[in-house]
This record gives structure tokens, C-alpha cells and sequence, in this order.
RNA sequence: GGAGAGAUGGCAGAGCGGUUGAAUGCACUGGUCUUGAAAACCAGCAUACGUUAAUAGCGUAUCCAGGGUUCGAAUCCCUGUCUCUCCGCCA
């Protein structure tokens, strides 16, 4: 939710950064509502006010045992108005809520204007692409070679966009997550969490899922929904509490399942698992003090870098332009990884700045020293990283003539010292 | 799944349908005292919204949530959520 301020007095200047976003917000329609608040919750309260005020003197003068009933037909009057007053400020309320909860987040100035993903900007890249002088296979070839990556299996137990692990891919994937956590927490200072993969509508809402992106979730029968990413359990976990200006920054890892829809990319990615229903994601949440939320960004996109180069994969770093940052962010650097069978550079973490966007949502503060007063946090979130596609990313960049990969060093720790897997029979 | 108990400010914990935004204690902040600290004593200390130039006043709301009764609800009634105890089942 933006500030409710922003839109009171700076209305124009904030639809115009939401039309850089591609939302328009319908100005003049938002103008006639708060206009029509302000009347009616003046009216509202001066009318609560009377009644309060002869409900107190009935209490008073039954003490002294005086008649009450000129009071009575006094008071009587105001219910009715009272009451209607009332639902005409609960409808305005409900109305703008709808809008608030519709509307997205402002882009930070920083951020390059764009309608899409093509006016997206490149900051960085690292590493080289390899080259192979034998024909490369993509991840679908090689994990079918191996018989360590079955569709079909997957397609039979559950339908499209599953993929079985089974072997050394499974264990590779188990290795990813598992190294990706110990890097987390052993040298960015992340906590480790586990935690619920069905959530209430209240915390999807609290996050920014709800109510705008319903379709984008799966739902179960008693109305709890399948996490899309770990950020929602772990942001979720400071709303409604105000916390120590001590005890922030805050920083959470977590590796969880996440579940999507993926309604609307009919067509997209259908081969392999690029685009899943069900995919495994290291995630990082952080909640911090105001003033440090972008300086958290640039370190934590560094965290997720970090996982990147240990396990020395080529990937570049883009700014989401305006058009194509999610709902809640102000800012996002999206890292890509080299996946050399497309031959182009793919999305495999997504790191955001979500200033006060969620913490309005979720009520989520801490008590400000200075201020002395409760102040909204900052929350940021980012993928460190997904594994379905680090895995992808590992088979293909580590690929070698025999159909093999070679497992990379950080990652022989985790896999009882193996240097080569999926050996084609 | 069955039976019962509960939900009040940062925490603990009072509260008869009437001037209760809410006793008291702890914590916190400022002060007195002290060489300094502790102790003691004094004072202050909820949040949101509206109005406003105002973080000044004034007003409204908030005692889990949503309904209801009433001139008036933290207090009475209904529904829901969550927590705890006991029983059953169970990885």
C-alpha cells in the first residue's frame, strides 16, 4: 500500500509515477471520493460526538436521580442519522481500501523508464561463457541421457509443468540448496527458517499477493494458499509487531517449495523445467531500518551473486525498468544466468526493495529512537537462488562431450566428493 | 474428532452496563539525590484516523475479529479465529 498521504496531497505527481508502472489510476473518481470522505466522517464523528456526550449526562443525572427522559427523546433523534452516516463512510472506506490494495508501488528514481522486459538495463556481467567444441545438449537431453530428469513420469503423477528428479540429479539439486543455505548463514549472517508452505489470505494479502493476483496462486479446499515463494511466510513474520530499532536488520533464509499457477504463460517454457508449477527456491528476506533498505539491496543482490560465482556461472546483471518491476517493488536487479543451449542469459533471481509497501500492508514497525515513535520498516526480498534452474544452469554450463557433468568444487562437499555425474552408459 | 478454560496497553495483570483510554506492577524516558553507579523519591509514557501551518489544540475510533442488544458496551448475547488443558487418533 502506498501512503494514504501521497495520495491526499500529492495525487497528480503520484499518478504520474504510477502511469510510468503502466497503472492508471483513475484520478478524478479518487478525487470525488476522498472529497465525499472527508464530508461524511466530519458529519460521522460530530454526530458520535452528540450522542456520546448525552449518553454521558443520561449516566449522570440517573446518579443524582434526576429525570432522564428529556435526555432520552434528545438522543433519540441522532440514531437514525447516526447510523446512515455511518454506512455511507463504510462504503466510501471499502471503495478507496479497493483501490489502495489495487494500486502498486512507486518506482524509486533510479529506475530506468520501460513499457517491458526489453527496456530493462544491464549493469554488470560476470564471468565468461564457455566455449564447447562438441555440440552442446540442452538440460531436457542431458537429464533424459541419464535418466536423471523425467517429464513424463512427472506428467503422469501431477500433468504438465512437473518435472521428476531421480539419481545424482536429485542429489545435485539437494547438494544446490543445502550449499546455497550453509553460504547464506554461514557468511552473509542470515538465519535459517523452516516454515509453513500453505499460508491464510490475510498474510498473501499482507505481502502484496492478495487480493490483485488471486489467480496466481493455488488454493485449498479450507482456504489456506500455496506459498508462491518463501518471501510471504518470512515477511509476514514481523506484521502487526513493533519491533527494537535494536534488533534490525533482520535477515532470514529459507528453502522452500513454491507453487504457481502460471496462468497466463500458456506456451512459455513448456519444455523442460524452466517454468514450473513446483519449483525449490533458497529465498532472502530482510527487514531493516528506512534509511538502509537500498544499501541492503545492493548487498543482498551481492549475496545472491555470491552463490553465482562459487559455483562460476557466467550471469549478468539487469534493473528491472519501470514497466516491468513487480507489485510491490520500488526497485529490483533481476540476475540472469548464461544457459548455453538457448545461448542466452536467464532468470534465476530477482532481488527487491520493497521500502514501506509491505510493511503498510502488514502494519509491520519498529520503535524509531530518534522519532521515538512507531515507524514503518523497510522489507527487501531476493532469490539466492532458485535451485530448479541452478540445477539447469549446472548441467548445461558443466556439460561435457560424453553427456557427463562435471560437478562443481563447491559443491563436491555436498555430494560425497563426486567430480562427475550422470556418466552416459 | 470430543470436553473445558481463556484472549485487555512493550510485558504482566485488575476491571459493578454509565464521566474507563482503561487500576496496579514491571520495562522505558526525564529529573532529584550521589564522586560515579545502584537504591530511593518525583514526573512522564498507547496507536490510528480526522481537522489543522502544526509532531499545538480539539474530535473520532481501538480492550482478538465480525455482528447484535442498549440512550450508553472492555463489561451482556451470537458467530468466527487463535491459544491453553484433558481425552481420542496419529508421522
Amino acid at each position: 500500500m502506498l501512503d494514504p498521504q501521497l495520495l491526499r496531497n500529492e495525487l497528480t505527481q503520484t499518478a504520474e509515477k504510477l502511469a510510468q508502472r503502466g497503472y492508471q489510476l483513475d484520478v478524478q473518481n479518487w478525487q470525488q471520493l476522498e472529497a465525499s470522505r472527508k464530508a461524511i466522517q466530519v458529519e460521522t464523528e460530530q454526530l458520535q460526538n452528540q450522542r456520546t456526550t448525552i449518553s454521558k449526562s443520561i449516566g449522570q443525572a440517573k446518579a443524582k436521580g434526576e429525570d432522564i427522559q428529556p435526555l432520552l427523546s434528545q438522543v433519540a433523534s441522532i440514531g437514525d442519522k447516526l447510523e446512515q452516516s455511518k454506512n455511507q463512510l463504510k462504503t466510501i472506506l471499502t471503495e478507496m481500501e479497493a483501490v489502495t490494495l489495487y494500486t502498486p508501488n512507486l518506482a524509486d528514481d533510479s529506475v530506468p523508464l520501460g513499457d517491458d522486459e526489453n527496456d530493462n538495463v544491464e549493469v554488470s556481467t560476470w564471468g565468461t561463457p564457455k566455449t564447447f567444441d562438441f555440440e552442446v545438449k540442452d538440460h531436457v537431453q542431458l537429464g533424459q541421457n541419464n535418466q536423471g530428469l523425467d517429464a513424463e513420469s512427472a506428467a503422469g503423477l501431477s500433468g504438465s509443468r512437473f518435472t521428476l528428479l531421480t539419481g545424482e540429479m536429485a542429489q545435485m539439486h539437494r547438494a544446490l540448496s543445502q550449499f546455497m543455505l550453509d553460504k547464506h548463514t554461514q557468511q552473509h549472517g542470515y538465519k535459517e527458517y523452516y516454515v509453513p508452505y500453505m499460508v491464510n489470505a490475510e498474510t498473501m494479502q499482507g505481502s502484496g499477493q492478495l487480493p490483485k493476483f488471486a489467480d496466481d496462486a493455488f488454493i485449498t479446499e479450507d482456504e489456506r494458499y500455496l506459498i508462491p515463494t518463501a518471501e510471504v511466510p518470512l515477511t509476514n513474520l514481523v506484521a502487526d509487531t513493533i519491533l527494537d530499532e535494536a534488533e534490525l536488520p533482520i535477515k532470514m533464509t529459507a528453502h522452500t517449495p513454491c507453487f504457481r499457477r502460471e496462468a497466463g504463460s500458456y506456451g512459455k517454457d513448456t519444455k523442460g523445467m524452466i517454468r514450473q508449477h513446483q519449483f525449490d527456491k533458497v529465498e532472502m528476506v530482510q527487514i531493516v531500518h528506512p534509511e538502509h533498505s537500498f544499501a541492503a539491496l545492493e548487498e543482498m543482490t551481492g549475496h545472491a551473486e555470491a552463490i553465482l560465482q562459487d559455483l562460476e556461472l557466467p550471469y549478468r546483471k539487469l534493473v528491472l525498468c519501470t514497466g516491468d518491476m513487480g507489485f510491490s517493488a520500488t526497485k529490483t536487479y533481476d540476475l540472469e544466468v548464461w544457459v548455453p543451449a538457448q545461448h542466452t542469459y536467464r532468470e534465476i533471481s530477482s532481488c527487491s526493495n520493497c521500502t514501506d509497501f509491505q510493511a503498510r500492508r502488514m502494519q509491520a514497525r519498529f520503535r524509531n529512537a530518534d522519532v521515538k515513535k512507531p515507524q514503518l520498516v523497510h522489507t527487501l526480498n531476493g532469490s539466492g537462488l532458485a535451485v530448479g534452474r541452478t540445477l539447469i544452469a549446472v548441467m548445461e554450463n558443466y556439460q561435457n562431450d560424453d553427456g557427463s557433468i562435471t560437478v562443481p568444487a563447491v559443491l563436491k562437499p555436498y555430494m560425497n566428493n563426486k567430480s562427475k555425474v550422470n556418466k552416459a552408459k
